[in-house]
DNA sequence: AACGCTGATAACAAAATGATAACAGAAGGG
DNA sequence: CCCTTCTGTTATCATTTTGTTATCAGCGTT
C-alpha cells in the first residue's frame, strides 16, 4: 500500500483526506509544518508528498525541495487563482499540483497519476496467473503479454484497487467516464467489462475475475 | 431511502430539485435561509445537505459547519465564478461542490458518491455462523459465500440495521417497496422473507433467524 | 371440529438487467 | 492519405429478478 504524506495545517482538512485516502487505498500520515514535515519525509519515506504551499510554519517550497532531494515525488496544494504559487510550485519540481477546491476523486486520480510516472518498478501484484506491472503498466498471463487498451487497463486498476470489493455500475461509470461530466451509454461499461473477460479470463464465458452482480454491479475475485 | 436537505432560497428551483430528486429515489426536505436549516439538520437528520452559499438569510458557511459538526455530509451549490466560496467552502468541510448552474445527473451522480463515501458502514457484522461484510456488500455463511439479490440484500440490511426490533409488514413493505410511491402486493414482503430464509436460514421451515411474529411482522433474532 | 385469519409455498408471467455481436465514428501512426 | 486500433453506440438475445396469483398450512376462537 502506498504511503502519503500529508503536509498541511489544517486539520479538519487532514482528517478528512486521511479519511477518504485510506478509503481508496492509500495509507496516510501527515505533518502540520516544516519541521515535522522534513523529519516524516526522513523517517517515514513516503512514496508521495501532497504539500500545502500555504503553509503556517515553515515554506511549503522548502518542504518541496526537501523532498524532492530525497526523490519522494511532491504534489502541491494551491489556493485557486494564486498562479504566481503553481508556476513557482513547478519550477521548484513539483510533479503535478492542484487547486483547491478539488474534488477527491481528482486528487486520487492526480496521485495515482503521479505514483504511476514516478514509481518506476514500484509495484508488481499478482492475481492467479495473471500479473501486473503498475509500473510499467503492462499485464501478463504467465509470461504471455496481455494488451490492454488505455481505458480497459484504467478500469482493470480500479478493479484492483479495490479487489473483493462489490463495485457498482454507478460508481465504475463514474471513475472510469465521469472525469469530464461526460456521460457515456450505460451499457459502454458492460461492454468494456467483456472485453477485459475476453482478455483476462480463462474462459469469458464463465468469469472467475470479474464476477456480476446482478442488480449492483462487478467484483473482483481476491 | 436517502434523506436529503435542500438549503436554498430560490423556491423555483427547490421545486424544480425536489421534483427531479425525488424521481431518482431520494426524499428531499428544503430549508430557505439558516434557521430553519439548522433546525431541520437537528430535527430531521439528513443524510447529505445541500447548501447554496449565497442565502439571503444567514450564511451557506455557518450552515455547513453546524452540518459537518452533527456529522452531516454538505455539498455546496455554488454560483459559478465564485471562485473564493469555493475555496472557503472546502476549507469548510464541504465534501464535494457543484457550480450552477448544472447539470440535474451530475448533480445525482455526485449526492450518490457523497453517500457513498460518508455512509461508509465498513464494518463487518457477524450473526451466528452468517457474516456480512457491509463494506464490500458481500454475506457469507461460514466461508461459503450467499448471493443475495438487490432487493433481497436492501431487504436483509434494513433487518441488520434494526435487530431485535419487530418490524411491522408495513414498515417493511415502505422501507424496501415504496421509493417511488408505487404499492406493491401484500404478499410480496412474505415471498422475500422466504427468499431470504431459504438463502440464510440453517433449514428454511423451522427459522431461527428471522422470525414471524404472527399479526404484526417480523423480527431478526439477535 | 369448523371457521376465519394470517402467513407459507409453489408456479407462473412480466419486467429488468446484463451479455453479446455488429457497427460507425474518432484518434493515431505510418 | 490510408490503415489500424480504440471507443462508444445500437439492436438483439438470454437470464435473473421481481411481483402476482392461487393454493395450502397452522393457529386461535368459537
Amino acid at each position: 500500500m502506498e504511503k502519503l504524506l500529508l503536509v498541511e495545517d489544517d486539520s479538519a482538512l487532514v482528517r478528512r483526506l486521511t479519511e477518504y485516502l485510506s478509503t481508496e487505498g492509500f495509507h496516510c500520515l501527515s505533518a502540520g509544518g516544516q519541521t515535522q514535515a522534513v523529519a516524516a519525509i526522513d523517517t517515514e519515506r513516503p512514496d508521495l508528498a501532497l504539500v500545502d504551499i500555504t503553509l503556517a510554519e515553515g515554506n511549503g517550497f522548502a518542504v518541496c525541495a526537501y523532498a524532492r532531494g530525497k526523490g519522494v515525488p511532491v504534489i502541491f496544494l494551491t489556493a485557486s487563482g494564486d498562479e504566481l504559487s503553481t508556476v513557482t510550485g513547478l519550477d521548484m519540481g513539483a510533479d503535478d499540483y492542484i487547486a483547491k477546491p478539488f474534488r477527491p476523486k481528482e486528487l486520487v486520480s492526480r496521485i495515482r497519476s503521479v505514483l504511476r510516472r514516478t514509481s518506476g518498478n514500484h509495484g508488481e501484484i499478482t492475481l492467479g496467473e495473471l500479473r501486473v506491472d503498475t509500473g510499467k503498466g503492462l499485464v501478463f498471463r504467465g509470461d504471455r503479454q496481455i494488451f490492454l487498451s488505455a481505458l480497459e487497463y484504467r478500469l482493470f486498476m480500479f478493479f484492483l484497487n479495490h479487489r473483493g470489493q462489490v463495485l457498482t455500475r454507478e460508481q465504475l461509470l463514474d471513475e472510469i467516464w465521469d472525469s469530464a461530466g461526460e456521460y457515456v451509454s450505460d451499457n459502454t461499461l458492460t461492454v468494456y467489462i467483456k472485453r477485459l473477460r475476453e482478455k483476462l479470463e480463462e474462459d469469458s464465458q464463465d468469469p472467475r475475475l470479474i464476477l456480476t452482480v446482478r442488480g449492483i454491479g462487478y467484483q473482483l475475485k481476491e
